[in-house]
DNA sequence: GTGAAAGCGCTAACAG
DNA sequence: CTGTTAGCGCTTTCAC
């Protein structure tokens, strides 16, 4: 591995100057310029990150922090971030607190503090990650953007507008004609699932439509408690069942697809079915689903965006929240 | 950030001692290590990463290199190492080839040096992300293992027995009465994709069917050109359809099965449909694909396993390489 | 068993 | 504009 010293001593200069051409090009006169740069590319000199990053105090990486890597939903934010990441030289360490043998609230801490430990220079968190501990993001030290709803405003924030959404696919299966509508709910501690939750009945009450508790059933927002929602419906409501369904997430309504189909039960024939949750991969499901939702890719750009402000310097007061109305994407199950 | 240097202040020895209670444990005298370990209680101190880093010439990560992060085949692999890692303090930085705005050699090459320049201690390459450059593995001078057909057995590898399968996943095709069986294809730059090829091609020889070049399409391995090949074959046989369709990767599957759908065409009452690959996202697609593959988790696990040893340096031979079996599995679509 | 001292490779005052 | 110098925090011979 060839040093500093090495291309100093080619191009006949202190090894401070070939320092500075390297990080302020502009303290040094052109000639010695181009004699180091020469010398550099000569030798294939590449500065050590390691020591750089002894010295600075600076990484040059950011962490991810996801609830599920293998979640398309994610996947996309991830994509995103890196790729506007791509000509930047910051690599981005994702963590999943998803991995099998603890608690998501566990790892989400234990993350945290390696993030510091680390000496990481950002931090982005995706909501579900992180439930239940966002007051540890108080006082975290490093540039921090968390990606959902968080009530304590700890960092800067970005997250779509949960209420208003699941208002308007109400509003919209209510103008097709549903009265009694299926809920399959996000777990009951989550901010952004009773957010949701609130926007769907309030539409309901708003056209005058009684909330039916039977009608509720509190999901996961994964694919397994889509199966679990259907097989309750059926099972609760076999000869009266409701004229449509609203999943909280496009993952439970995947499951609920599947296992509706499983049961003989055709969507939309036999019953209408909307989810929350936008994104690409959703492409080649069928039939198709009528969702509403935020792109994760325009999440992830944006909580970069804010990041890198923190990063740079160029902002650095109080927390900013940023809420992005959703599209609502009308296809064939609803 | 507390140093190493308050630890031994407090504990009353030398920051010899400090270290070596850390690296060394055997070292140093009971008496002594306890105090220092309480020292190190007290003051929350936690070595720096960076500089232990720059002095053992470790940096505690590993890279995962893939083609398409938004893959759940990939994303799979990827949780598969990251959760045998998990107790480890292994960080993982994921290389996602398929960043858009530019070839994939390009910045599979990039972060090949890159993996390089930053020193990290291992390397995990998925097949497709460094399609054509294989030969940059010949030297490098990290650990890597590469998961799929490496025919320059440059570093250990894992692969599935593309061959074998493909044989007989049209074996089984054949003895459920198909014998014409149109067949879409990966790339043919791709090794895997011909081996896939010569494995199906091989067993209808086999079994006195003749290879009819006009029910041969050349797909990507991605979901697009599922839809493109269906598109294809409706256009090309419209009368005359096989009686079954194998796509060599499930992703081109799913995208085939959302086409046929669309087409009106119903699976597999009209066509049989049978697909490559196999993994857990799969789960929920409707009909269920009949496939052959080896889950991707295990690939991942076992891959782990021979770059720990060489990490380790428990094994330091000559490059290994491991063919694994496929499974065969039965579902609705076939 | 313990400690002093020499760097790992680099950056940034500070002088010149 | 250029060079000398002092570390960033840690590990590891090498003496004691």
């Amino acid at each position: 591995m060839v040093k500093i010293q090495e291309v100093a001593k080619l191009a006949g200069v202190s090894l401070t100057t070939v320092s500075h051409v390297i990080n302020h090009r502009d303290r040094v006169s052109l000639v010695l310029r181009e004699r180091v740069e020469r010398a550099i590319d000569e030798l294939g000199y590449v500065p050590n990150r390691r020591a750089q990053s002894l010295r600075t105090g600076k990484t040059n990486m950011i962490a991810l922090m996801i609830p599920d890597i293998c979640s398309p939903y994610y996947t996309e934010l991830v994509r995103s971030v890196q790729t506007a990441l791509s000509d930047t030289d910051v690599d981005t360490i994702i963590y999943n607190t998803d991995v099998p043998g603890g608690h998501s609230e566990d790892h989400g801490l234990e993350y945290l503090r390696q993030v510091q430990r680390k000496g990481l220079d950002g931090l982005i968190v995706a909501d579900a990650a992180l439930h239940r501990i966002q007051h540890e993001l108080l006082d975290i030290k490093v540039p921090t953007v968390f990606v959902g709803n968080l009530p304590n405003h700890a960092v800067d924030s970005i997250e779509q507008d949960g209420f208003a959404s699941a208002h308007q696919m109400a509003t919209y299966l209510i103008a097709k004609g549903h009265r009694r509508i299926a809920h399959v709910t996000g777990p009951s501690f989550f901010n952004m699932s009773m957010l949701r939750q609130a926007g769907f009945e309030r539409a309901l009450v708003d056209h005058g439509i009684g909330i039916d508790d039977s009608l509720r059933y509190e999901g996961s927002f994964l694919g397994p408690s889509g199966h679990e929602a259907v097989r309750w419906l059926l099972k609760t409501h076999a000869d009266n069942l409701p004229s449509a369904i609203f999943f909280a997430s496009s993952r439970m309504a995947q499951g609920g697809l599947a296992e509706f189909a499983d049961q003989g039960v055709v969507v939309p024939r036999d019953i209408a079915l909307a989810s929350y949750d936008i994104y690409e991969e959703m492409r080649d499901i069928r039939p198709r689903l009528t969702t509403i939702g935020v792109e994760p890719a325009e999440l992830g750009r944006r909580a970069l965006a804010l990041l890198q402000e923190r990063m740079g310097g160029s902002y650095s007061g109080p927390p900013r929240r940023i809420v992005l109305p959703a599209r609502l994407e009308i296809h064939e199950t609803a």
